[in-house]
DNA sequence: AACTATTTATAAGA
DNA sequence: TTCTTATAAATAGTT
């Protein structure tokens, strides 16, 4: 998917692994979108880049939670079904 | 993606909901191991069909307790970072 | 469950 | 670092 093919092991470089991370985040978030728009699914993703920063969809109600943390490793994360 | 462009909006017809469901439910699952392995985040997905069943990917500790659920809306899951 | 025509995501590059 | 684009990958409709 690309101007070249990758292997999926860890981005050595540092950069390169953030312009990875903001491009497949957004990608990830929006095919989470999809699926529970188009399959009436309840679908919940969230994702904690390295730095710490958090990303989060859900059409649940444990979207409220999720709101609520913005450290990884330091809070818990009700998730109600 | 496909043969002819879609809408996003709930797909009507059951079979053709499940069916996208089951190809959409794993292209979602495998682009969330890739971001995690690729950027080294955190990444943690919970997807309920509308019959039901669970899929969920994660490679934090939150795996566990998402594997302790059967129905949604019946039962909590804690999951914590 | 497979196939493939197309759309979509995205790796590199600008 | 935002925008472009060639190409890989996902998938909608078909068989």
């Amino acid at each position: 998917m690309g101007r070249g093919k990758i292997v999926i092991r860890r981005i050595d470089n540092s950069t390169s692994r953030q312009v990875t991370f903001s491009k497949r985040r957004s990608g990830l978030l929006k095919k989470a979108k999809e699926l529970a728009i188009l399959c009436d699914a309840e679908v919940g993703v969230i994702i904690f880049s390295s730095t710490g920063k958090l990303h989060e969809f859900s059409n649940t109600r444990s979207v409220t939670s999720f709101r609520s943390i913005s450290q990884p490793k330091s809070y818990g994360s009700l998730i109600s079904f």
